[in-house]
DNA sequence: CCAACACCATCTAAAAAACTGATAGTCTAT
DNA sequence: ATAGACTATCAGTTTTTTAGATGGTGTTGG
């Protein structure tokens, strides 16, 4: 017979209250059953928990250390106690959520400190991929949310649009091609166009709507990276344009002249599965997220 | 009823084996022994914590994440298993060892790491102590062993002498009895004598063997400190050879040329009471710190 | 396609564990 | 001294846990 909780438990109390006939009352039980339960911790342990040479049965240093111990021991089943009960009242254990890079993260954030700040049961876990990694990281994970540029439609699928964003085609303002005016399509594949890598590797041949397809393309892996690359002048590309805001005004970034236009807008889609039901954490999340989004200003 | 450990260590082994009847088997236990106990914990957690539908049950996300923190509980409940065993091995819950600040901490601090390093079950406790307050201290706690310069003897207390440690008496290289000859007590009394704070209190009437009893004498709190200060001219006083021997070949520091003498030895003692046995832990370390101090050369 | 097998739930009876209530011994305080 | 509070222990009862048997369901391999 091994460590059981319920004798670590009386011990508690008998230690809390003093003696184990007080214990007995608070615990509703008789005392011989007391007497049992520490004589059974004491015989499994192999161990004088408390010294019954004097009156009161006092406490062993070893004793106490192992209380120390149990009391920890017992901690982690409350833990555990009230997880299921989170659990029983509609929380998830895990909520995955996948976002497009090119989303702003800000808003996403936002929602996210305020559900920890809540201290939510549910261990959420926000996952950030590029182009069709998206839904390839979505589906392959089984995930319960995600925001993205675009995606596979699907009967079980159901998406809720966010405002809009805007993506700028920009260069360095040292750039060859900041200078022209009416650029085409043919002088724009003339240079090297930075571009933001597929996270879902084996795709090379499909092309995402903001990438033209010239003979020489950097693959950069985020768009921070892009943007310094952009910065430094290796080449031209697209990049939304919350996140460069600031190196237009300051001229750093310049938006190229190009014919067939160098601003583009889509609605980003927020994206849950119908089949199966958000749950307490999932709903707090999509109105959290919708809301942040609502009043996010670049 | 509440939760209780063996459910959750059949729910270990039935996930490790990856079914219900060859967890009974390597628990040797019939499968509806196994059946119970799972069914069981998921009517006290209400959670379902395999799905029954298909053909062999499988772990719910809530299932896994309960198997998670139930593990954390099954170490806990390892770790007492283990101190306890260690205890009925003769290992002692707690060890304290009370040190005097004049004798050198380096081989005291070598004996720890030694035991350390072996990963005794034993918490050591090392308080350094000044003066009085070593033994103060010592049956204060009802600690188990003390380093000491000079002790109240009992028939309870056993002796074991260690190396010899050497007082100097000494003041900065600026101070004005650096450069005197033949210095006579009330000279000394003139200025101002740093010694160290008894660490008991009340105790300000009893002077230690290595104080002069002078109108100015500045109570330092501990021998790093009191060496700064006469290292900044602020008096003169005694200190352990060991711990400024670079600061008299440097000449920082100068022996003063005391007609009492200038330097006093006394040969400290390891002392531990007889009427209860040192135990495992207790005998290590006499044995570490008595190695230690025969081949400290500072 | 079917037979042999592996899986799990469920039932009953039996074993084991935990508890109660009573009693006795010990110590404290008045 | 005596009442009161403390714990151990015992016998008998209740509760929990187990084994063993059975049945339904799904898988696998000839």
């Amino acid at each position: 017979m091994r460590l059981d909780i319920e004798a670590l438990r009386v011990l508690d109390v008998v230690i809390e209250e003093g003696s184990f006939a007080k214990a007995a009352a608070r615990l509703h039980k008789a005392q011989s059953a007391i007497s049992y339960q520490i004589k059974k911790l004491e015989d499994q342990l192999d161990v004088a928990i408390f010294d019954r040479s004097s009156y009161r049965a006092e406490l062993t240093p070893k004793g106490k250390a192992l209380w120390v111990e149990g009391r920890r021991l017992l901690q982690q089943a409350e833990r555990i106690e009230k997880l299921a009960d989170h659990y029983s009242e509609g929380w998830q254990p895990h909520f995955d959520l996948v976002v497009d890079a090119s989303l702003p993260m800000e808003p996403v954030m936002k929602a996210m400190k305020v559900l920890v700040d809540r201290e939510i049961p549910t261990k959420i876990q926000v996952k950030v991929e590029a182009m069709r990694g998206v839904q390839k990281r979505f589906e392959q994970d089984k995930a319960h949310m995600m925001l993205v540029k675009d995606y596979h439609p699907s009967p079980h699928l159901k998406p809720v649009p966010l405002p809009e964003v805007t993506f700028v085609l920009v260069a360095s303002r040292h750039h060859a091609l900041a200078a022209q005016d009416r650029i085409d399509l043919n002088r724009l594949l003339e240079h090297v166009e930075l571009t933001i890598h597929d996270s879902s590797e084996e795709s090379t041949d499909r092309l995402d709507e903001h990438q033209f397809g010239g003979d020489r393309v950097f693959f950069m892996h985020g768009f921070v990276s892009k943007k310094s690359g952009l910065k430094m002048g290796l080449g031209f590309g697209w990049m939304p344009e919350f996140l460069i805001r600031e190196e237009l005004i300051s001229g750093e970034l310049i938006e190229l002249n190009y014919e067939g236009g160098s601003r583009s807008s889509f609605t980003p889609l927020l994206v849950y599965p119908t089949d199966q039901p958000l749950g307490k954490a999932g709903e707090l999340i999509l109105e959290q997220i919708l809301s942040e989004f609502a009043t996010f200003k670049p």
